[in-house]
DNA sequence: TCCCGATGAGACTATAGCGTCTCATTTCAT
DNA sequence: ATGAAATGAGACGCTATAGTCTCATCGGGA
């Protein structure tokens, strides 16, 4: 019982904080159905569950990454696969869109920063395949496949696309609008 | 003077809940060089000083947003003189991607989907004269464009790219990633 | 059946931050 | 120079919310 009641308040801070940036502890702990002391017995304070939340999105977007780049045999594919992969678990990190106070949580930036930064080597082996339009900056292509995968994550979270629709779009969209090549899927 | 302390108020807003979402009075206060009491003189409440920063970016945006597309003779072009400027505009909006709570403020929100409606047109007239593959969905298009403003201004403002630099990243990513042409800037 | 750990409900405290008010000081226009 | 308006500093009260604690209850396993 334990463990679902923690799960099941992780999920539901996920979803009150993406309604509400500002849910305050008892809004989660109504959500979860489950009394406000409860949320405090298992994360110790509302902070707590915030890095707690905050651990499960890196954690997911890294099983995920790693999973997706383990089939890839090049760089672009790699790519490809590990934008798709992200796009997928869109659910799980779209909350920090509003917790902006993890910013201060020196584990959780330094966690963002490497996820960033893993991206942006993946994406300079990807440019020494020769994928990426030498005049566009490596800068930019990582800021754009961000950018991009957080506009998918919104669209599907707001129903306007569905998950495999929308990994297909920005793919297609990094793939057209950054390489050297002309996709189409 | 008493322009001016308006406009340096907002300003130091502007800033001050960049860096931290969740800036009180007396920070923002702080920032802008005067007294806490001043800011509730002359905004009433921190509600009011987040609703007169906010219009303020919505009325700039539609200002650049009007300017650009009176110079255009086809959709298309519209479309990237808007974007472009939009882009320019990006100081005077990034400070929303913290201040969450004004989604409550049905004047602010009404606002932003007038102006996402608005792009949506322009998409659409833009698909009409053949810009768009027919294949990529309007909400994807509009999406998308979003998240790149959003990607690009971030850069910008972490002093990643120049305005400019952004300005032609946005559109070429744009140009060649959703429509029928390829273009090369 | 009995027991123990987990939970729910709620009282209670502490504190941060908003908003008001006052008064002295400064600034600006005439 | 003088009066009005704007400002700065800070005291004060109020509310919302975090966090602690207690006690009754519930539920599953020995």
């Amino acid at each position: 019982m334990a463990l679902a009641t923690r799960e099941r308040i992780l999920e539901a801070a996920g979803t009150a904080l993406l309604r509400n940036p500002n849910a305050t502890v008892d809004h989660i702990a109504a959500e979860a159905r489950v009394g406000r002391a409860t949320v405090f017995r298992h994360f110790g304070s509302r902070a707590g569950l915030l890095r707690a939340l905050a651990s499960r999105a890196i954690a997911e977007t890294d099983r995920v990454t790693r999973q997706a780049a383990a089939h890839a045999c090049t760089a672009t594919d790699a790519l490809r696969l590990v934008t798709r992969a992200v796009v997928g678990a869109g659910e799980f990190f779209r909350f920090l869109d509003s917790a902006a106070e993890l910013q201060d949580e020196p584990e959780i930036a330094a966690a963002y920063r490497r996820q960033i930064s893993e991206l942006t080597d993946l994406v300079g082996a990807a440019r020494r395949e020769g994928f990426i339009r030498p005049e566009v900056p490596t800068a930019w292509v990582v800021a754009s496949i961000d950018g991009l995968i957080w506009a998918a994550s919104r669209a599907v979270g707001d129903g306007e696309l569905g998950v495999v629709q929308a990994q297909n779009l920005v793919w297609e969209t990094i793939a057209n609008g950054l390489s050297t090549e002309r996709t189409r899927t």
